[in-house]
DNA sequence: ATTCTCAATGAAATCCTTTTCATTACTAAT
DNA sequence: ATTAGTAATGAAAAGGATTTCATTGAGAAT
């Protein structure tokens, strides 16, 4: 039926080691011998069986990939540059769903695990404690990306959020503003922390308080933007800054329905940086995290490590800029 | 170093067929032996090798995923189906992303031949007949979701987005109109092609004539929709049906920006479906595609092919809506 | 001519399961 | 008490590659 590496050695009359060695650019074969194995290895299509191959070699050229929501704009554009990245390198990807379910998150390790997968990335949410124990033991390698996670266990690949918050604050009370809504998203715990620490440490410095009731947690979606204008409207809260642009023109709009105007009446800035900021009116000002090379690098990252070479520098930060576009004044 | 199967029935005192069958649910095993070797699994903290495994039962419970672009809002919603119903069924899924190219969707194929894919789920473009022939080999079930190829080869899901067409169409047949613009995305030829077709059904049976001029195509991005909005203009065309909703987006806000009003000086309808259609201002018609339960559908019925179970309608039509928002005419 | 290297090749072990087939130990039936 | 039948188990083959180690042969060095 299916042609196995036995049918091309008996076929060629070499050793199926040698037809090996041809499969795998080993230079310890002489010429003719590789043309001829070749040639019947094309003439039968003869093509390796990689669960084979994974049993006897190890390596089954699969990274898994933990992702809350592939359906989100902001997570589905790091997945692509992921996998850009590990088509180059012939690597394939498994993404396992996981909505910061913690318990979904464990599971999606020990399939992984179980698959035998050479790397994994992680986009998630939390790691407990006895996950991340199971996988250092196995010596996966594993990439963070985009979680905000500055930890020593793992390499990773990131923006400076505190930075980026810091800038805009700074901007904002330059501007001559002494209140800002901080709206959380759909986003790892970590990284709406690192968020908020920013604008804490900008307020902090410029002896301004930044109250914790001007946080806005609990909401994910479009839809429930009406919602937090009115939470918005009630604190008297006219500079918001969204971590979810789907969100953040949620507010918008919910803002021009009630008659104000943005930005004149209300500034709104995202910190995700998905296609929308360009779709919405007026434009939604925003921190350009440049997801698809957060995803990009971290792949090429972990494909190093997986080929046990050597990595200067295992937390990459990538720069990062703020646009300002329509949705906040000049 | 890794607990195998050969540890635990030493360990247990057992074969390592008793503690496969213990692994599988084999009913052969006394009850108090599954226990022992259960308890001896917990203990050692046993995982199976899934490599192992898909080498000897030749099963992987893996299913590929042949896309165009994850990164898609309409690709990604679809896929998200498929990833949640993949794992009700303990199957993952290898999702890889092609842009239409044939070229890369064949070495997809390839791929997941070589990685003993259990089956495949098609969003594709467009399949060469050596690549289709090359599957056809495999026996390897195939499920094509959304891509409105209607083959006698492979099952398939969709919406009848001919029918779907010839209602919008009808409708504004019915409000006067005499003409519309059409105008392409970045989707599969074939998809592309039963839109049109749809279309220029209804124009023929109201004896009215469907230019070739009144198709644009060759646009993808939200970003070229000024573009398309000066051809539309050119030709005066006032009515269009977009099948992206991004370029929809964009042309409403090229209108706008031209000083027209959506919909009183031009009507814009979107054939896809994404969240974005909630976005833009005014919100934008669209035909309904149930693109979460397409994919959904599509892996149930691949699971059932992989279970070799019967499956009596191969061809799945999954009812549609026109839903007429803000972008047209009451 | 003999020894030494090194390139080229093959035999066989190995990777870790599942699965088939044979065998043993019981229980029920006669 | 004997046989038949069935439940429970184990031994070993199979699955399709890679990899290690041994071997062969040819050319270089002595």
């Amino acid at each position: 039926m299916t042609v196995t590496i036995y049918d091309v050695a008996k076929e060629a009359k070499v050793s199926m080691a040698t037809v090996s060695r041809v499969l795998n650019g080993n230079p310890n074969v002489k010429p003719e011998t590789r043309k001829r194995v070749q040639e019947v290895i094309d003439r039968l299509n003869y093509r390796p069986n990689a669960v084979a191959r994974g049993l006897a070699s190890k390596r089954t050229t699969t990274v898994g990939v933990i992702i809350p929501d592939i359906s989100s704009l902001y997570y589905s554009a790091l997945v692509r540059g992921l996998d850009d990245v590990a088509e180059m390198y012939q690597y394939q990807t498994i993404i396992t769903n996981t909505d910061f379910n913690p318990e979904a998150e464990r599971d999606a390790l020990f399939n992984f695990m179980s698959k035998q997968v050479d790397g994994i990335i992680y986009l998630g949410g939390i790691l407990n404690e006895d996950t991340l124990k199971d996988i250092e033991n196995t010596s996966i390698p594993v990439v963070l990306c985009g979680t905000s996670e500055h930890d020593d266990k793992f390499a990773s690949v990131n923006i400076d959020v505190e930075a980026a918050m810091d800038t805009v604050i700074q901007d904002f009370i330059d501007k001559g503003h002494k209140k800002c809504a901080f709206v959380k998203g759909y986003y790892s715990e970590q990284l709406m922390y690192h968020f908020e620490r920013g604008i804490r440490r900008s307020f902090e410095r410029n002896n301004l308080e930044f109250k914790d009731e001007w946080v806005i947690d609990g909401f994910s979606k479009y839809d429930e933007a009406p919602e937090i204008y009115k939470i918005l409207k009630e604190k008297d809260l006219d500079i918001v800054i969204s971590m979810n642009d789907a969100i953040a023109i949620g507010i918008i709009h919910a803002a021009q329905e009630d008659g104000k105007n943005v930005p004149e009446d209300m500034e709104v800035l995202s910190c995700a940086n998905t296609r929308l900021v360009h779709m919405s009116r007026p434009t939604l000002s925003s921190v350009r995290t440049p997801l698809y090379d957060i995803g990009a690098v971290g792949m090429r990252l972990l494909t190093k490590y997986m080929k046990g070479e050597a990595v200067s520098h295992p937390d990459v930060i990538l720069p990062h800029y703020i646009d300002y576009r329509g949705s906040t004044k000049k």
